[in-house]
DNA sequence: GCGCCATAGTACGGTTGACGATATATATCG
DNA sequence: CGATATATATCGTCAACCGTACTATGGCGC
């Protein structure tokens, strides 16, 4: 799973929101740092309803512009849980061995001790 | 960047590794879960050396074949912290959010005491 | 009134990166 | 002699993301 499909089950796992609320609230959890092109978000979810993560929650129609609104999946979830700890499973393994590049010659003891 | 790539980097931000060593190596970092195929792994050397992001650290020849080592250099080391900061702040948020889940209509005051 | 911006969704072509399959070669083990 | 492990390389394919452009409406400032 990439990122911006991360970050959309992430958004959409507190409340459902329609494509356009995901691009900001995207943004927002992320920093600033993901903004959501139209290409990738709208091709993501019609992806991610297909695989049954996500599910169109309702419809509404406001000003003469349709609003869907997605939820997450009770499938969609577990995806979603199982990712974040594998992702924070690579974050420690990176930090760790970032850290052996700077004491290459440290044994597991003196690592201990430090 | 996506998972096998960041495990390569993973893989060698402790000690150079030759390409059938990386393989081994990424597997055991992430629990078994990952396993570079030859073809992904030989495509992301040489994207990455083009990038520069890691070097070739030496060859040897063992029994007539030959051995590449690469080695991370320092932007790939300082790339590889970026997105392990970036993994680690994206778990973080979708345990956050996976939590409000659960408690829909939680306070932000409630939220802190519990 | 007109242009600009935010909102909202759709459509499409291009690129990247990962993947599976396959090929090549040697050494070891049974 | 065949299976397995080591080791690198190439090819075709596909999923996913990206950029961009297009259609529409409503509010704001000039």
């Amino acid at each position: 799973m990439q990122e911006p499909t991360f970050l959309i089950l992430t958004a959409l796992a507190a409340q459902p929101l329609h494509g356009y609320g995901l691009i900001q609230s995207v943004a927002d959890l992320s920093d600033g740092d993901v903004r959501l092109r139209a290409g990738t978000l709208y091709g993501a979810l019609d992806r991610l309803t297909g695989q049954g993560l996500i599910e169109i929650d309702r419809s509404e129609e406001v000003d003469g512009r349709l609003r869907r609104y997605y939820r997450l999946s009770d499938s969609g979830a577990a995806a979603l849980a199982d990712q974040a700890e594998r992702l924070r499973r690579h974050a420690a393994a990176a930090e760790t061995q970032l850290r052996r590049r700077l004491a290459p010659g440290m044994s597991a003891l003196a690592e201990a001790v430090a």
